[in-house]
DNA sequence: TATATAGTACGAAATAAATCGTATTTGCTT
DNA sequence: AAGCAAATACGATTTATTTCGTACTATATA
């Protein structure tokens, strides 16, 4: 059973595929002008990124015609579960506790984002009432 | 009123804070033996790393003694903060919330720590109730 | 005091990531 | 069919980061 084993993405990969997953599938001069309302870009450095990015297998393309179209190739969800958890090691020394609370209490989070995390408290409280042993949530 | 600007710490800087954040002031020595065992290192390497660090000053040194101190210059709080908003922005598009979500559903919470933050969003509601406007806390 | 030991300084190589220029290709438009 | 515009391919440069070798220096001790 080979999982997939999603290869780390770089900051400007990760800049590429957050518009790939907020767009879907999309042309080079599409994501190209996305980036560059974010920051100075050259066409050819996007189009470079999207190549690597393709050899990687971050994002897939359909080359079926003249100008092709990209879309990734890895789950939004997956993915930053991924990088959450790196982070978690690399800034906050393993403590995802540490970390949520420095987000909570850090930024002002509006009464309806309080509560919606509150349900979440209460599923997962319910979760762990329910089935007691460690049963596998990630995938 | 000039601000301390944080320079955005690297992977292994941020390893070495880590460091010196959980045990004090450290020799190279120590700092290298520390990281050893995470990882493989030569304790050249983790010199350099320091005194690159130096230079940014993200940490300060004692050189009274011929083995030199070295202690962190930044908060570990304020660092991360700082590398927090950047990873929300990078991996989640902005959403602090959506890391959280993620942080909270994706890996196992014990009861105590699920308490902890309902601890936390109670004082936060508070202090939302208490002054409505926009007070700054960020620094 | 000579030697060994543990330390620091620092240049430079190795690696990784991002950027871009230029050549080439393809498909319209006239 | 010729010429133009828009695209892709890809090598090469630049920049950032990590790593380490080697020279040098100070301290302790035989």
């Amino acid at each position: 059973m080979t999982r997939k084993m999603i290869p780390k993405p770089t900051e400007s990969e990760l800049e590429i595929l957050q518009v790939l997953w907020q767009h879907g599938p999309s042309t080079v001069r599409f994501v190209n002008d996305e980036l560059s309302q974010r920051r100075e870009i050259g066409y050819t450095t996007t189009l470079k990124l999207l190549q690597l990015m393709l050899e990687k297998v971050l994002v897939l393309r359909d080359d079926d015609t003249r100008t092709h179209i990209y879309r990734a190739a890895v789950r939004e969800e997956e993915t930053q579960g991924l990088l959450l958890d790196k982070f978690v090691d690399a800034a906050f020394g393993g403590s995802a506790m540490k970390l949520v609370m420095q987000a909570l209490g850090n930024r002002r989070t509006s009464r309806e984002e309080l509560a919606q995390i509150r349900r979440l408290l209460n599923d997962i409280e319910i979760q762990n009432d329910t089935n007691s042993p460690a049963n596998d949530s990630a995938q």
